[in-house]
DNA sequence: ATTAAATACCTAAGAATTTTATGTATTTAC
DNA sequence: GTAAATACATAAAATTCTTAGGTATTTAAT
């Protein structure tokens, strides 16, 4: 399990990639699916996803699509096309970032330059 | 230059794995060396700097050197022994976390395990 | 000589995000 | 029938960063 702050600032590019992978998805849903393909080294906690599932939404990069199963209630969430689009900005731009920051964290050589 | 959000939580890595590496430096010259060594693309605000700076040193993991320029007082940091195994465990941390990302960010590879 | 830019430190209000804690309710497994 | 898992949600507090100042010295430019 990493440490919380590594995790800061990269649980929005997560969210959008999954949802650029699997189409739809529910909150709970993404926090298994993280924890699963990670062998739990990232936990995404419901009290960082709901809000942050809001907040996309409010902003429309997402939508929604409410499903009863049983009695409960599911709800989907798919990227719109402004999400879509936001999903490969923020995926080029992350793994671009680390390899920036591997440059600086690697070896001597990172920081060989003067 | 990359959207903040992506440089938060990575701050403190960056400062432990400079001082590893320079020996001793000073909080200006730490936002100047990141800035050349990225091309300017992850700029550290001295905001954000010099808090993180007086928290570390609090914490036991840096100590401090003044030095007196002319008129001016240098503050250099550098690494206690507690820092300086602090700084190697957030560096590992850090890679081994971009490996993580990677294989979840990556292509149509990072999700088709199921 | 004066002025602007760079160097060098600092803090504090506000914003943003996350943790921690809690709540509700249904469904599944023992 | 009870505990665990599923599934949603919010709200107070903590953390971290941005924004926006502030002071002062030194260097470069006009």
């Amino acid at each position: 399990m990493y440490s919380n702050e590594l995790i800061k600032g990269t649980l929005k590019t997560i969210v959008l990639k999954l949802l650029s992978e699997e189409g739809k998805m529910y909150g709970y849903e993404m926090t298994q699916k993280v924890k699963e393909l990670t062998n739990g080294k990232i936990v995404i906690t419901e009290g960082a996803l709901y809000p942050l599932l809001h907040k996309l939404e409010a902003d429309g990069l997402l939508l929604t699509e409410k499903v009863a199963i049983g009695k409960r209630v599911r709800k989907y969430y798919s990227l719109t096309d402004q999400g879509s689009s936001s999903a490969s900005e923020k995926i080029t731009e992350f793994l671009d970032y680390m390899k920036t920051m591997k440059f600086i964290l690697q070896g001597e050589n990172g920081l060989a330059l003067e």
